[in-house]
DNA sequence: CAACCTCGAGTTCA
DNA sequence: CTCGAGGTTG
């Protein structure tokens, strides 16, 4: 008698599917792993033998799908949280204080409720990837990750090959349309065991968990993928189809229904009444931290209750119901082995520590920066101590402290060194000022470098492809004596360059081995390079590396003179017309164009093809600070106050000013003390030579800047916004040039001069700020709705 | 001249 | 993101 194999295969997947739930779900195994193995050959066999059995929800198909492909966009129904951050203030001399943003969002939910100690489900916050999973008739079929809350990447056939996550739901009454939230993530056993077979074969060792989880997850191969040991715990659960009816009323009891139908929900997952529940399972899962077996970075805390959760509603993309209690930032020791000297673009002289490579909250972190000297002497840090480095909640490790007891006898208190260890030049402090310079300046290679680097980045020339390893190499060797020099590069010199460079390593690409030479990448560059050609004056302007010019500086720069022949060849008093343009601005850019090098370098520029576009008139709103008091005022005459410029400006022009006696001055109204020191200043005869350059560089312009015009009235006009959090439609980059298209400032800070706040998902100290300040808050969705409705009329 | 607001510059790791 | 310093304003 011959067995259906259709009915076999469904027999088969029935009994796979209950091992594997039992296994993974239950962690209560029913049959040795070597029984499972043959049934699950039994099914690919079979499925082999006649393809047409196949399903979607077959334990073969956790195998893996081969081949290559990019991941498919998936555009979330529902979008994945982001949710708030709450950190202990380790500072605070007592609980209450140590807790307070978790006693805040306990009150707020209160407040509102009008409840007391409310019941909040407790989750521990697994250091995973957030996924979501839909299933379609009780049948998986398709997973995505997070991405940024709304669009994310299908990432179904990787997520088959997870074990924990069922194809098919068990038991019955679930709904035709499911999607269950979750993290992935890697065990720490799986983490350990990978990596020991990893070192073992040569392969490449996984940093953390975490990175393991993601690498495995984006794998385009999902053969690879199934090689990786992942896992998986739900801890949300939606219908899509009825969004606002969720499962049941609370959120433990729709956990608990998750849980019959096959997923996996992590066992430490409860509920805690009130602010003294939600402490002690902080306190009780952060003591089980070390001996859980998989990475956590903190708790989760949710409203139970999902009508009080709709109640209490969200804050842009962050719900106001839930919050994740984050450890402490961990802390570790570790030997300081040198403190090294980096040299920045304007020439500051940054102390920098090399560490014995130490993991520190998932990553291992071998250079931590310590600022400036005044920060070692504050901490007493010297060479050979063992100090305490943290990553606090950003990203960038810093040190603590020092532990004093471990000092090595003879350490010595550390100091700046007097020369550059780049250039040999001295480095010196300008009084008052917290910084060290190496005074080299662009003869100095690192700060030639670094000077190269910012003029080709992103929101400078923006050239695509110029990474500081090749503008090191083109220094080096003599390619590039200044930012010109990029103009005139051909493919052969970067292929010549990079065979030196390579040389002097010792190293030998595998190209040059096979007898061949990449020159695709040069092309690149060179394409990057002529592709930059084609600029605005705002970003010629920037990345032209003046100190104190930035980007903002720029833009008023262009904005209100115009035209790039008239700006490098103004006198500085000018530059002080330009808003937010002071008399140490306005000195460095002066400053900055009296170097004949500097002006050779543009000449160079502007004769290799770079364009900053048409000269553009001042602008017209310039025209009233267009007088002769005001310029005399601004350049920084001594004694000279606003009144006395104008009265000094009322004796007449350079010309009669250079001559006027003491007497003259005086009886035009001067005070003797600042006659005197008017005169003394003018026979400086670079202060002479100033003040008949402002004369007739005002005139100048007088000629050229256009009456006020009634410039169109924008929408937005003398409105002050800022961008916090991230946006989704559009780059923030994006969103500020078309808030400022349409008359706003864009600015990064709040303050009570801020108009609007747009927040979007994991806005933080900004957003808290604004509330205090009362200003009014924006989200995404109504920020694109009022910008259409301006880009429609 | 003090308080407050902005801008610029520097920073780590995968 | 954070610090330091320059600019503006009351």
């Amino acid at each position: 008698m011959t067995v259906n194999p259709a009915h076999r295969a469904a027999e088969l997947r029935a009994e796979l599917a209950e091992h594997n739930y039992r296994y993974h779900v239950l962690d209560d195994p029913s049959i040795p792993d070597a029984d499972y193995d043959a049934l699950l050959r039994e099914l690919i066999a079979l499925e082999a033998a006649h393809p047409e059995l196949q399903t979607e929800d077959s334990p073969t198909r956790r195998v893996g799908a081969s081949g290559s492909r990019d991941f498919a966009e998936v555009v979330h129904d529902i979008p994945m949280l982001s949710l708030d951050n709450a950190f202990d203030d380790v500072d605070a001399p007592d609980d209450t204080g140590r807790f307070a943003a978790i006693a805040d969002f306990v009150r707020r939910i209160e407040n509102r409720l009008d409840i007391a100690d409310p019941l909040f489900s407790v989750e521990p916050k697994l250091d995973g990837l957030a996924i979501s999973l839909r299933y379609e008739h009780g049948v998986f079929v398709r997973g995505a990750t997070r991405g940024d809350g709304s669009k994310g990447e299908d990432v179904t056939a990787n997520l088959r090959t997870v074990k924990t996550i069922p194809l098919r739901l068990r038991g019955s009454g679930w709904p035709e349309l499911l999607e269950v939230r979750g993290e992935v993530y890697m065990p720490r056993a799986a983490f350990e065991a990978y990596n020991a077979k990893a070192r073992e074969t040569g392969e490449k060792v996984l940093a953390n968990p975490r990175n393991g989880a993601a690498g495995s997850l984006r794998q385009k191969d999902a053969q690879e993928s199934a090689k990786r040991p992942l896992a998986f715990y739900a801890y949300a659960v939606y219908l899509p189809a009825t969004p606002e009816q969720n499962l049941g009323e609370r959120h433990s009891a729709a956990l608990a229904r998750l849980r019959e139908w096959g997923f996996p929900v992590a066992p430490e997952v409860g509920t805690a009444r009130g602010l003294a529940g939600l402490i002690a399972y902080y306190r009780r899962i952060g003591e089980r931290r070390d001996s859980l077996p998989y990475d956590i970075d903190g708790v989760v805390y949710k409203l139970d209750d999902y009508a009080g959760q709709r109640e209490m509603g969200f804050v842009s993309r962050a719900p106001r119901w839930a919050i994740a209690h984050k450890f402490p930032a961990q802390e570790k020791s570790t030997v300081l082995e040198d403190i090294y000297i980096n040299i920045g673009r304007t020439g500051a002289a940054t102390p920098t520590a090399r560490l014995v490579p130490v993991h520190v909250g998932g990553v291992t972190v071998t250079n931590a920066t310590l600022h400036n000297a005044d920060q070692i002497a504050r901490l007493d840090v010297r060479i050979g101590d063992t100090v305490i480095v943290r990553r606090a909640g950003d990203v960038i490790p810093e040190i603590v402290r020092v532990v004093p007891h471990l000092r090595p006898a003879g350490a010595k208190p550390w100091h700046m060194p007097g020369t550059c260890p780049v250039c040999r030049s001295e480095i010196v402090r300008e009084e008052g000022e917290a910084v060290w310079r190496c005074s080299g300046g662009l003869a100095c290679a690192a700060q030639l470098v670094q000077a190269i680097f910012h003029f080709g980045s992103r929101r400078a020339m923006d050239i695509d492809g110029l990474g500081e390893r090749y503008i090191e190499s083109l220094c080096e060797f003599g390619y590039v004596k200044s930012v010109a020099d990029l103009y005139a590069l051909g493919i052969d010199d970067f292929v010549e360059m990079k065979r030196r460079a390579d040389e002097r390593d010792g190293t030998t690409p595998e190209t040059v081995k096979a007898g061949k030479v990449a020159t695709k990448w040069a092309e690149n560059l060179v394409d990057g390079i002529a592709a930059s050609r084609r600029t605005s004056l705002e970003r010629f302007l920037y990345s032209l590396g003046i100190k104190h010019v930035g980007e903002s500086t720029a833009k008023a720069l262009a904005a209100w003179l115009g035209d790039l022949e008239r700006i490098r060849h103004m006198p500085w008093p000018l530059f002080t017309f330009v808003p937010d343009v002071g008399g140490e601005v306005a000195r460095s850019i002066g400053h900055f164009f009296d170097q004949p090098g500097n002006q050779q370098v543009i000449d160079a520029l502007l004769a290799r093809g770079v364009d900053v576009g048409a000269p553009q008139p001042p602008a017209a709103k310039l025209r009233d600070k267009l007088t002769w008091a005001e310029l005399l005022a601004a350049a920084a005459i001594p004694r000279l106050t606003p009144v006395r410029a104008r009265q000094l400006a009322a004796l007449g022009g350079a010309d009669e000013l250079l001559q006027s006696e003491i007497d003259a001055l005086v009886a035009g109204g001067l005070p003797d003390k600042v006659a005197e020191a008017f005169v003394l200043w003018r026979a400086e005869p670079e202060h002479a030579a100033l003040l008949v350059r402002c004369a007739a560089a005002l005139e100048q312009l007088l000629q050229v800047t256009p009456q006020s015009s009634a410039a169109p009235a924008r929408p937005l006009d003398g409105k002050t916004i800022v961008l916090t959090g991230t946006l989704e439609a559009m780059s923030r980059d994006e969103a500020k040039d078309r808030l400022e298209a349409l008359g706003a400032k864009v600015s990064g800070s709040v303050s009570k001069k801020t108009d609007l706040v747009v927040a979007g998902p994991g806005a933080g100290s900004k957003l808290d700020k604004a509330n205090e300040l009362g200003i009014a808050i924006w989200d995404e969705a109504r920020l694109l709705g009022f910008l259409a409705e301006q880009g429609a009329s």
